[in-house]
DNA sequence: TATGCTGGGTTACAGATGTAACCTACATAT
DNA sequence: ATATGTAGGTTACATCTGTAACCCAGCATA
């Protein structure tokens, strides 16, 4: 619940899931190849996260590097919970149901949900 | 995009969606149940949600009713999209591999999700 | 009839968020 | 040595959210 990661400042955090250690013009530049915000708007949210204890800087030598301190892994699993909480009661299935009620399964999504009950029956 | 129905927010549509037309007070009511709200909060949530257009309030005889313009199921819907396009570039089965990672599926889940791919494989 | 309770509506206010301008000191080109 | 571009850091500001107090008119009541 506390220090909850905003939908821009997560867009920080994509980038440092995926690259590990950066600097902060590193961030800069990383993550306006995907947006337009200013530099300024980035430096702000990266900030921000080290604030709210999200991110984690060390100076190695004379820059600083920013990494995150809470794992894509676990964020996206807290996300989970709190969506599937929110909307569906915390059912998993309820929600798929919905879902599909709407969107058509892929080829591909058929698949995988097929070898996620085969591995999750037999252990 | 336009017009986000925040969390406290929600709590009005889930009576509204539940009861189909209320009254103030029987929107009141119904949500104090859940909650430890003042009567004020829940009045203000309330005439937030007719400032964004998302509640229609008629007045019925000498009483207002408000009832929600949105249907459940297709802001459940877009939440789903909102959600799996900002974590899971959209793939739901991104997210159920992710999901069961961390929880375990129950009978019911498995059960459903046969269900689920044995329609959707034939129609 | 004056009075107080209550439902309906308006105003308030602090903290979070989206977005960015502004300032400053060092690196660099002239 | 001087002007300038720039990375890093600070401040700003409008809007949205969470949460609620406040005000007013009509109804119940002494």
């Amino acid at each position: 619940m506390v220090n909850k990661i905003s939908e821009s400042e997560l867009e920080i955090m994509k980038v440092l899931w995926q690259n590990g250690k950066m600097t902060l013009s590193e961030i800069v530049d990383c993550v306006s190849k995907h947006n337009s915000w200013s530099k300024s708007t980035i430096k702000t949210l990266v900030y921000r996260l080290v604030d709210k204890g999200i991110l984690d800087v060390i100076k190695s030598g004379s820059v600083f590097e920013y990494s995150a301190k809470v794992s894509e892994e676990d964020y996206k699993m807290s996300e989970n919970q709190n969506f599937l909480q929110r909307l569906y009661n915390g059912s998993i299935s309820d929600m798929l149901v919905a879902y599909t009620k709407y969107n058509h399964l892929s080829r591909k999504d058929i698949d995988d949900l097929m070898k996620l009950i085969d591995s999750d029956n037999n252990d």
